[in-house]
DNA sequence: ATGCCGGGTACGACCCGA
């Protein structure tokens, strides 16, 4: 099983790229964060069209999220609980079944919570607060769940091409690590850095010629359960996906699963 | 760099991202 996450940047913008990706890469299942459209205006029949079943949890011009699947969805969760004011499209969850049983795939746009000063960075706290108590209540199923998604995290200083620059920003503070180090001691694994130390840029900013000075950060995340990361055979970074035209800030992360 | 790019909305700028 191949899952995906991926921070598109809006499906207008992105529809050829991300058809071409799929066309070449033929994963099983892909989050797509950032789609930057309501449901009804997600042009669903394009992915059914290359075979993916379709479920998002849209909205006008910002946030979104999107689940494309091969496999039937058997539950689909929209939103994450815990705070019926918040009105923004962050979270979709599916739950498949495979001949070892259910897994759930989790797609998340986590808050970037800049600036710091601003109202932003409590809600982003309080957001993986919530993301933390979700988690906990789905590593008490003992199923495989993948947790992937922008977390808009640096996880360690190796993570960026210069943690000076990046240190006390919302994606890089104390505030925020200690929050995503909650989420680990809950019991989920960094699929990447359980099969590498080296660095693995998935963002270069659109701007000071990021791309070009190999000036990136690691913030695209596949975190997994237990039960996930025992069936993990190996992660692919996209980075290649950088360099093509008309692309993303990010580019896709890949899991390669025995389930 | 309180904004260099690029996407959104909407058609002229302004909001947002990381």
């Amino acid at each position: 099983m191949r899952i995906a996450t991926w921070n598109i940047n809006g499906i207008k913008a992105r529809l050829d790229v991300v058809k071409a990706w799929l066309e070449q890469e033929q994963p099983d299942i892909v989050g797509l964060q950032e789609i930057k459209s309501l449901d009804e205006n997600f042009p669903r029949e394009v992915f059914e069209g290359l075979g993916y079943n379709v479920e998002t949890h849209g909205q006008k011009s910002f946030n979104g999220v999107a689940l494309l699947s091969k496999l039937p969805f058997d539950e689909v969760v929209r939103g994450l609980p815990g705070d019926s004011a918040d009105e923004q499209a962050r979270l979709i969850e599916g739950t498949f079944s495979s001949e070892s049983g259910s897994f759930r795939v989790c797609c998340i746009y986590l808050p970037n919570g800049n600036p710091v000063e601003s109202e932003k960075f409590p809600y982003k706290l309080k957001w993986m607060d919530r993301l933390n108590a979700f988690v906990e209540d789905r590593l008490a199923e003992e199923i495989p769940f993948v947790l992937m998604g922008d977390f808009n995290l640096i996880p360690t200083g190796h993570d960026c091409h210069d943690p000076n620059v990046w240190w006390g920003d919302a994606l890089f503070r104390p505030e925020s690590l200690e929050k995503f180090r909650t989420l680990q001691n809950l019991g989920m694994t960094d699929a990447l850095r359980a099969t590498t130390d080296a660095p693995a840029y998935t963002f270069w900013d659109f701007q000071s010629g990021a791309w070009r000075r190999d000036a990136g950060i690691r913030i695209d995340h596949l975190m997994l359960s237990p039960e996930a990361a025992d069936r993990l055979d190996g992660v692919r970074v996209h980075r290649d996906l950088r360099g093509w035209d008309k692309p993303s800030d990010h580019v896709a992360v890949e899991g390669q699963f025995s389930f």
